[in-house]
DNA sequence: GCGACAG
DNA sequence: ATCTTGTCGC
């Protein structure tokens, strides 16, 4: 593998990735996350109603694995098995949660970014730690305090408590939203638990399905 | 050279 | 991510 080439190819991507204001009616949520049973990778995609946040419909793929886990080059790993279970979602989902970063990444393509651009729908990066960014204090311990994540003077995202007292999480726009919404999301889908549903509901798919 | 480093 | 049981706390 050739991560030089890499790198140009996430930048390339990287000029794609497009931040606005989101403002579309939401209907359907989907959540993606992914395992490793064996050497291969299993992608799971969820359709979660919004408001209701019940779930619709579950698609996964199940392919060998190709390339190893290297931090700012996650998905070149988990990209192939999950892009191939979100095309075979019946229904088109308004809003897209990844496991990971979007624009909180060195060349600006995280996980969620690169999703985005590639199926050109609206997503967002909510990740369980940190992978790129600064920010001066933690937030404050009730759910819903954050703080910006910046690189320099530029804001990438948010440290945002979704439950009190509970570790933050890493929150940011993947494409075609903007850090305020996703944070404004990422609120609106939770529903008690650290995770937002679409993720959290996934990540726990992905790991049963090994079974 | 040293430290950091999504899942 | 994955290997793994019970256990402390809200």
């Amino acid at each position: 593998m050739d991560l030089e080439k890499l790198k140009r190819l996430q930048e390339k991507l990287k000029s794609r990735v497009e931040l606005k204001k989101f403002s579309s009616k939401v209907r359907i949520v989907a959540g993606c996350d992914s395992s490793f049973p064996g050497g291969r990778t299993l992608g799971v995609c969820v359709n979660i109603s919004y408001p209701g946040l019940e779930i619709i419909e579950i698609s996964y793929a199940l392919l060998e694995m190709r390339f190893p886990y290297i931090p700012t080059f996650l998905s070149f790993r988990e990209l192939p098995s999950l892009v191939q279970a979100y095309r075979q979602l019946k229904y088109t989902p308004d809003l897209i949660l990844v496991d990971g970063q979007g624009i909180a990444h060195p060349r600006g393509l995280g996980i969620a970014s690169h999703l985005g651009v590639i199926v050109g729908k609206p997503t967002i990066g909510v990740a369980k730690s940190r992978l790129f960014g600064d920010f001066e204090m933690s937030p404050g311990p009730e759910r819903g305090s954050f703080v910006y994540l910046k690189n320099g003077k530029s804001t990438i995202g948010a440290v945002l408590r979704t439950r009190d007292n509970v570790k933050p999480v890493f929150v940011s726009p993947g494409n075609l939203i903007d850090v305020d919404s996703a944070v404004e999301w990422v609120l609106k889908l939770g529903a008690g638990y650290r995770l937002p549903e679409p993720t959290r509901i996934a990540d726990k798919i992905s790991k049963s399905l090994i079974k």
